[in-house]
RNA sequence: GGCCAGGUAGCCAAGCGGCAAGGCAGCGGUCUGCAAAAUCGCUAUUCACCGGUUCAAUUCCGGUCCUGGCCUCCA
């Protein structure tokens, strides 16, 4: 039984679908005006183990995930590099996917929709809600109004009945009613601007991703995630258009993503501490270790990132790789062990009711590790057969579709290498072992690691 | 100021009324020609602090301190 923490109701609740077993769902995606940082991508991490367990779990999943390629930012960027706004973007969606590449996170079974390409159908909500009185025009640019929804304020929680009218509030270029109302349509200024039925301009922040959600999933879908700073006012506003446009509920399950810290504080360019996936790479980071570092905190919870955990982090996916390495290797001569059997079937029970329980990724993982632990003890026991061997490897390859951290198998290794292994083998036979060890040594500097074993030596590449 | 999340060993991190999971790092033993890998053992009388409820609290309640977030365009 699947359960979330519901941000509209701040409760765990049971997870059930308009559809049986098929879960619509959309996912804050990124603003293209620059290249991500892991506080993003923790975010898209989030999302991916979300998307991946649902799927692992048996549940059809459709999900939409925006690309925001209109707004403030882009048109500044575009202007300041005297280019267009496709060619302004174009750079940071190719480096956008690039990254999620390098981190596993999943972009097959995605609808990945730009705003840009979606005008219309902001359009259309915009005159359904100006139909109905909920929207105002003034210096031709349209706004909600927020008075018309009383529902206001239900996912943030906030309480606007206190909000003033102050300097922090009113700090938008635009005429509007109420301070609080939002705008859904901005006029002409530039020229970064579209022809249509309700003039020309572009779009506001938050009529994107309703109309995209919609246009996907229907007028209600089931899931909604994003980051906290989401909540409010993105996703408050886009409950807002959508519920007063439709006269129905707008999403069932909203899932927020806390944010991340860097050495405990709030990740800024000013104090240094920004990271990029680039410039962790640079510094010779593994993507993989990353992605799992990232993963391992619950997602409610705030991450604080620093270079020490991510050394943790490589340590731990090394290790988790070496097992399986280990397991595949292996050319055990015993008969079965039943209670192999037994410890796969319980640690693939504590994985699947840890990540059923609101994504809990820590307790999930730590079932595998018991596992592993039971495995290597009964290979130091000569106690595990050829089919065990392959139970616990399939029970390893089945969660990692989720999680995503077993480096691909079959490397090759170069005949010169394999000679140089060699070598050493009838050196250490004849028991020249310091032309042995001068044989590692020129292995290790290569990337070769060797570990002699009962049945030979056994290699692995570094890094 | 209002609202929200969090503070568990050197570090990361579960648990959330009944003797404190797991991982990384460290130390000692086994194995090994030496390593590596693996393995065994050790590493929090204590869960930010102070009160309260209870037979029993890291877990519930009240207060305090610290960190971070939101309160109009930042995942």
């Amino acid at each position: 039984m699947l359960r979330f923490f519901n941000t509209l109701t701040r409760k765990k609740e049971v997870f059930e679908t308009i559809e049986d077993k098929i879960v619509k769902m959309y996912t804050c995606g990124p603003t293209v005006y620059d290249f991500a940082h892991i506080g993003n991508l923790r975010a898209y991490i989030f999302e991916d183990i979300l998307h991946r367990f649902l799927e692992y779990s048996g549940w059809t999943v459709k999900r939409v995930m925006n690309i925001t390629d209109i707004d403030d930012k882009t048109i500044a960027g575009a202007k300041k590099d005297g280019v267009s706004l496709n060619r302004f973007t174009e750079k940071y969606i190719n480096a956008f996917f690039e990254d999620i590449r390098k981190l596993r996170i999943k972009i097959d079974n995605i609808i990945f929709s730009r705003a840009t390409e979606h005008v219309p159908e902001m359009v259309s909500i915009i005159k359904i809600l100006m139909e109905k009185g909920y929207a105002y025009k003034k210096e031709n640019s349209i706004y909600f109004r927020i008075s018309a929804f009383p529902g206001y304020g239900k996912l943030s929680h906030l309480d606007f009945s206190e909000i003033k009218t102050g300097a922090s509030v009113d700090a938008d270029e635009y005429e509007k009613e109420s301070a609080r109302d939002f705008v859904l349509w901005k006029g002409e200024k530039d020229d970064f601007s579209w022809d249509t039925e309700i003039g020309r301009g572009r779009p506001g922040w938050h009529i994107e991703c309703s109309a995209m959600g919609m246009k996907y999933l229907g007028e209600t879908f089931d899931m909604h995630t994003g980051g906290v700073d989401n909540i409010f006012p993105h996703h408050e506003n886009e409950i807002a258009q959508c519920e007063m446009a439709t006269g129905k509920p707008f999403v069932r399950y909203w899932l927020h993503c806390e944010h991340l810290l860097v050495n405990g504080e709030k990740m800024s360019k000013s104090k240094g501490n920004f990271y990029t996936l680039h410039s962790l790479l640079e510094k010779g980071a593994d993507p993989v270790a990353i992605r799992y570092l990232l993963m391992t905190t619950h997602y409610r919870d705030p991450l604080n990132f620093t270079e020490k955990s991510l050394v943790q982090a490589k340590n731990t996916v090394d290790r988790w790789n070496d097992f399986y390495k280990r397991i595949k290797d292996a050319r055990p001569d015993v008969k079965k062990n039943d209670s192999i059997s037994k410890e796969c079937i319980k640690a693939e029970n504590t994985f699947r009711e840890a990540l059923e329980d609101d994504l809990n990724v820590s307790k999930a993982l730590a079932g595998i590790f018991e596992l592993m632990h039971f495995v290597n003890n009964s290979i130091a026991e000569n106690n595990i057969s050829h089919e065990n061997l392959n139970e616990a490897g399939n029970l390893l390859e089945k969660v990692d579709y989720v999680l995503q951290i077993l480096k691909p198998s079959g490397e090759t290794i170069e005949p010169e290498i394999l000679g140089l292994i060699e070598e050493r083998e009838q050196a250490r036979k004849t028991g020249d072992f310091s032309s042995a060890d001068k044989i590692r040594n020129i292995l290790r500097e290569k990337g070769i690691i060797l570990e002699d074993t009962p049945s030979g030596p056994r290699w692995k590449k570094t890094g």
